[in-house]
DNA sequence: AGTAAGTGCGCAATCGATTGCATTTTTATT
DNA sequence: AATAAAAATGCAATCGATTGCGCACTTACT
């Protein structure tokens, strides 16, 4: 049974006026002493904070808020909360937000343009005092954010960001990491890599490719268009261009995929077609979803920092914020090559247990 | 490089007193106006609407919400945020807040009691319109919480509950989860069913062990204490409780782990000591964690609506703000049984691809 | 005693939107 | 045309905290 606090008097709030009545000062006296002011004498402010203790007294943050012009508060934009990646980021950035007695709102795009949009323009209205973001993949246009430049409120892109747009970004060496992935395979003896590419408007899709593109120069190895697949890179984009280059009348003997889902898939495919993985094909992902390092064969990938990428997000919102949003570094935070069974013909490494 | 907008005039934000003054009425009229008030004429509301478009006029929500003593806010406290349980929730929270005109704040504790307070402290001084709540696992006073009951602001418990409050709580069915586990263990075959536990101060883990043991009784099964086993499931504590039920005089033939983690890491120890599964030995997990689907064999487990319970939260949330915080009702939302290879000894199942 | 410097505190405006209660303007009615 | 009734808008207080400026009262020092 659930009991009502009916007959209590509306004695809504204490507020500063409440307190300055009891003790017949003035609310700025209490304000003040509130603050710690040192313009208020030691025992005046004693006094308050022990009747605003026991009165329960909290201070209106709305109030203060609005006089201050300052929200407090860090808007963070994500196309899917309930993704590793972005809950990790999400985790950082609260973590580092908390501490500086910031507070965290969250919303997420679901990758549509529109959503965005109206998610960015509330947490503008609610003022938040930064905004933090991973654009949405649908999201062509970028007014939206721009009034963030053009208001000076700060703006920090993570991951997916928009390069027109001038501020502080970080991201992960999406490029370092197609590239040691590729140079990786080659080393392991495998001759015709293929790649399961992502959608290229986005930077660090592309980037990834480039590194790839480029291992493969550096090594001597020609590049081959019909051996780089662009997809969404959902798994069945994985298994559908994997098919596609099992059919080609020279396949791949190594794939490096663009995330670790659709290496999944991809392997999965292949085992099931009696391919052997790694022997008959080496298959790398990206990322390092939780799930990589636990199905067998355990699959290679790169591990991206994101709870760090979380914390530097943070920090970059603060430092704007107490800057007055004047910055516009870029990033890189180092990705990390896991070397699992997946792509190693020579050597068993982790072993779980 | 970056440019800042220096030498342009601070002219901040717009408000509806300068749409008021360049239209020479009243800035009541704006404010209504622009609620589409019907008390202002259909001609004033389209003049001010379009000035108001071309100002660049965005309402200032924290002036609003202070008059409005309300901040049109939800609070979520989870333990961890880049857990995939908890991240669905959010998710499904944010979706539902979101469309109600929402704002969601997130803060996680850590499972530490002490940022827990802190953090519900601060929603509190935020004034949120209703929070919504996981406890901490190490949290074992309430008072924090108790305020808001107290001062009647909605607040709503899921997953992990405090039954001394009495509020509307959102749970799983973790009793029926334990429950069909067991049974499904028994009708696969399986004679000797061990269990690893949760800590028995969380209900939700009680209830799963409390589901098992009734299986168990209803099939006319003994219970046998040495082959439960608590802990805070991890995955070395299902290492360790694999390691100890195997050592037993008579070691059992399946086992029900208290969380998808230890599952796997008790089947992959159990894999590399020779033991088949499901042959040998049944796994049951619980959670429906991604890498359960995917690991081979793939886990057996209970899967839980994270998402859903996000969604239903907020509608009681919501549902509690409409009507003064004056519910209790507890919705219990049903598992669903997943048989995947680890406990099923007579045919296959699901198959990817 | 008289001026200066220093200390402690209060007044009142401000932040921007909202709303009960007028007041003014328009329309309808006889 | 006069008056009632209806429609449109404005006034001013309010939400609660903050802060520039100034007043009153001490203390210090010549």
């Amino acid at each position: 049974m659930c009991f009502n606090q009916l007959a209590m008097h509306k004695k809504s709030e204490p507020t500063i006026h409440d307190i300055a009545r009891e003790l017949k000062i003035s609310a700025s006296t209490v304000s003040r002493a509130l603050q710690n002011n040192p313009r208020i004498s030691q025992k005046t402010r004693d006094k308050i904070r022990e009747l605003a203790e026991t009165m329960g007294y909290r201070p209106n943050t709305l109030a203060s808020n609005l006089r201050n012009k300052k929200s407090n508060t860090i808007g963070i934009v994500v196309p899917l909360i309930n993704r590793h990646f972005f809950s990790s980021v999400i985790s950082g950035v609260e973590e580092v937000a908390f501490k500086a007695g910031y507070t965290v709102v969250i919303s997420q795009s679901n990758d549509l343009a529109n959503k965005e949009i109206a998610i960015v323009q509330s947490m503008f209205a609610n003022r938040v005092d930064g905004l933090i973001v991973s654009i949405a993949m649908q999201s062509t246009t970028f007014e939206h954010l721009k009034i963030f430049k053009k208001r000076n409120i700060p703006l920090v892109f993570f991951d997916r960001v928009v390069p027109e747009i001038e501020t502080d970004k970080i991201v992960v060496d999406d490029y370092m990491g197609g590239f040691r992935v590729t140079q990786h395979l080659i080393d392991q003896g495998y001759q015709r890599i293929g790649h399961m590419a992502g959608p290229q408007n986005l930077m660090t899709y592309a980037d990834r490719k480039n590194g790839y593109a480029d291992a493969l120069k550096k090594n001597g190895i020609p590049y081959d268009e019909s051996l780089v697949i662009s997809s969404t890179l959902i798994s069945e984009s994985g298994v559908a261009a994997v098919q596609q280059m099992m059919e080609l009348p020279n396949p791949p003997d190594a794939i490096f995929c663009g995330n670790d889902t659709t290496a999944l898939s991809a392997m999965i495919y292949l085992r099931n077609k009696g391919i052997r993985i790694p022997e008959d094909m080496g298959i790398v992902g990206f990322s390092n979803e939780p799930f990589s390092k636990v199905v067998s064969p355990s699959i290679s990938t790169i591990a991206q920092p994101a709870f760090l990428m979380g914390q530097k997000a943070a920090e970059l919102i603060l430092h704007q914020i107490a800057h007055k949003g004047k910055s516009c570094q870029t990033v890189v935070l180092p990705t990390e090559l896991i070397i699992r069974e997946s792509s190693q013909r020579k050597k068993i490494t982790e072993k779980l247990f």
